[in-house]
Formats: structure tokens, C-alpha cells, sequence
DNA sequence: ATCGTATTGGAGGGTTCTCTCTAAAACCCA
DNA sequence: TGGGTTTTAGAGAGAACCCTCCAATACGAT
């Protein structure tokens, strides 16, 4: 079966995020992995054709680890339990891979999604729609009386999604941590977003 | 006084400013800069000593514009419209700046902010300094019976800055705009976070 | 008209990065 | 033991970038 690898993709990949997190997307060059994960250029190449294709790997590994969580979240049988569980996830996921989390905190612009192989864009529509469906899911079922399916699936990808990432932002800035007490406030607002008004 | 300028800093920073919105801050060399004014290398350098202090000028400019209009609103007598007002704001000022906001939506480190020149950082903290006592005297007046202080600060924040720039950064989010329904949106939403319970 | 000055315009050195290519190494299997 | 295969290891070409430096330029002031 040939040589043993020293540097197989996940080590690479490891060193890559490491790197992102540090210090953005722009500071994961190939040479700079490389140097991270103590490797040839030889090595990163051998298992990436080219910087995108790299960079896809960072994003996308991190994304679907982030969104399998959701996704079980979102099964639960409540509603409101369902997406108010999803907030606090976003929370404990970003808490316990905060490295991760920072790559998430990024757009896929910032990891040049458009030099992407197509293979790997492929893969992130799949996840993309896989959860915008599961969200879709949630917002009919938690749509308020006379509320348009549009509206609801707002409020939702903003109480599930873009809310909790905020916090995560914010705690995870200037090196810091997400503290434990995050989730409890995370979940707290979801809920003041999906509530039906009193 | 000398040859009259062709380039001056406003141009330059604009340039820089597109560029970064364009394609992040990694794409803001100063080379490309040049480029996107059509000025010469030379005289780039003859306004900003070095990349760090440009992107200084690009971050910080965009910030000083963003806050201005955040204090504004929150001068507003009753403390729920001021907070609701703040976080309306953001939104609209996202929807009229787009570029400055998408630059808004990165981190100081981003930007570098480590390599600034140090008047750049004192301007940066004071800015800082002073959006934050603005925020507490918000929150002050917006405390809950029994609520701590610290906890009604993250709530305020959370409300009119966190969430209001998580909308602006889902609908900026490949080269999208801010419609003008999303302002009813986040002063909904920050409503909803800052009402007394029911 | 001439001087002083602010600015343009761009050449060039040193560095870093991407990617290619070749040789050697280390393992499995027959 | 001797292929066959996978991987390491790193040299090197070409491009981009940061920054320095200096001459040329275009204006106001005298």
C-alpha cells in the first residue's frame, strides 16, 4: 500500500483552521500550513491541488460539523423547544471547537468559495439546503396566525442562527472565550424572538 | 504649497474601502490600491507611511461614520426608543453605506489592528470608550427590577448593536443589499429583547 | 520669472507565495 | 528479496507584494 503517511488530511486540515483562527484566512497560505503542521510543501500538495481546494477543506469540515448539531437540535418535537435548543447549540458547539467557530464567523467569500473545485461548492449547497430546509420546517411550524411563510423563516434563521453566531462573535473577538453562561443567554433570546407576542 | 494633489487621502481610502468590501481586507495591498485610484506606488505611500496605517484609516473611518449616527439615536428621551432607534440605525446607515458596512462587518484584527500605528489604536479606543458609556447609560436606564448591571449591558448590546449587524451581514452576504424592510426587522427584534417580560 | 515645496511617477531590491518537478524513502505483497 | 506504490522532501521558476528612493512636475509665493 506504499509508504506510511506522516501528514494525511486531517492534520493538514487541522493546522489550517489553527492558522484561520490565529490570524484570518489570508494567513492560510500553503506555506504556511506547511510550516505549521511541520510538513513539505510537497506533502500539502500531495493531498491538496491547489490553496482553494485547501481552503474548501477548512470551511466545509468545519461547517458540517456545525450543522449536524443543528440538525439534531432541530428534531426535537416542540417547536419552540426545537429552535430555542438550536440557539443554545450554536453556544455549546462554538464553546467546546472555538477554533471552528471562528471559521464559521467568516464568510464563504472570505475563503474564496468561487476558486472552490466544483466538487466542494456542490457539497456546501447540499448542507446549505439540507438546513434551510430543516429551518423552513421549523418556521412552519412556528408560524404566528396571519404570519407569511417568508417573514416566519426570517425570524427563525435570526433567532436560531444569526443571533446566537453574533454572540459567539463577540465572545470569541480578541482571543477571548465563549463563557459557559452564553448558552442560557442565547437560548433566553430565541426565545424573546419566537415567543408569540403576550 | 506645491503641486496640487491628484490623489489625496479621501481617494485613497475609498479606493481602499471598495476593495476591502470587494474582496476582503486581504485584498487591500497597496499595490491593488493604487491600482483601483490609478495612482502611482509613490503616492500611496506619500499619504499612509505603510499598509498597517491604511488599513487603519479604512477601518476606523468607516466606524467613526457608523457611530456617529448610533449616538444620535440614542440621545432620544424614552430609553426603549433610543435603544430601538440605535439598532433602526444600523440598519439604514448598512443600507446607505454598503461598502463601509460590509468593511464594519470584519474584526479589528482583520484589519491588523496589532500593526496600527499607535495614535490609530488610541482613536480606535476612544471611539470604543465612548460608544460603550453611551451603551451602559442605555442599559442603565433600561435595567430590569433585580437585574444586574452587567447583564443589562449584554442584553442593550445584544439588542442594538450584535443583532442589528447579524441582519446586515445576512443580507450583505454575497454582494446582496439591505432592503428596507429589514429596519422594521431589527427594531422589532430589539424590541422584542428589551420589553419588559410580559 | 524664479524659488521653494508638495506631489507625482515609476524603477528596483528583497521577500514571500504558489505550484511543478524530481529523487529518495518507507511500506506491502508476492 | 524484489517489485509496486504511496508519500516525503525540498529545490527552483515565476509572480506578486512591500517598501525605498529619486527625478520630474506643477503649483503658490515673492
Amino acid at each position: 500500500m506504499g509508504r506510511p503517511a506522516r501528514f494525511d488530511s486531517g492534520v493538514l486540515v487541522a493546522a489550517a483552521t489553527a492558522l484561520a483562527a490565529r490570524a484570518g484566512p489570508g494567513a492560510v497560505t500553503m506555506a504556511a500550513v506547511a510550516r505549521e503542521a511541520g510538513a513539505p510543501s510537497g506533502s500539502v500538495y500531495h493531498r491538496f491541488p491547489g490553496r482553494p481546494a485547501l481552503l474548501a477543506a477548512v470551511r466545509l469540515d468545519a461547517l458540517a460539523d456545525f450543522q449536524e448539531g443543528v440538525h439534531e437540535a432541530l428534531a426535537a418535537e416542540d417547536p419552540l423547544e426545537a429552535a430555542v435548543g438550536a440557539a443554545r447549540h450554536v453556544l455549546s458547539w462554538s464553546r467546546g471547537s472555538p477554533d471552528r467557530a471562528r471559521v464559521l464567523l467568516y464568510s464563504d467569500a472570505d475563503f474564496e468559495a468561487p476558486r472552490w473545485p466544483a466538487a466542494e461548492r456542490v457539497r456546501r449547497d447540499r448542507g446549505n439546503a439540507r438546513l434551510g430546509a430543516a429551518l423552513a420546517g421549523a418556521a412552519e411550524r412556528l408560524r404566528a396566525p396571519g404570519e407569511g411563510a417568508g417573514p416566519a423563516l426570517e425570524r427563525v434563521r435570526t433567532a436560531v442562527a444569526d443571533l446566537p453566531l453574533a454572540l459567539v462573535r463577540r465572545y470569541l473577538a480578541d482571543g477571548g472565550t465563549v463563557p459557559a453562561r452564553a448558552e442560557e443567554a442565547a437560548a433566553d433570546a430565541a426565545y424573546r424572538l419566537l415567543a408569540p407576542r403576550p
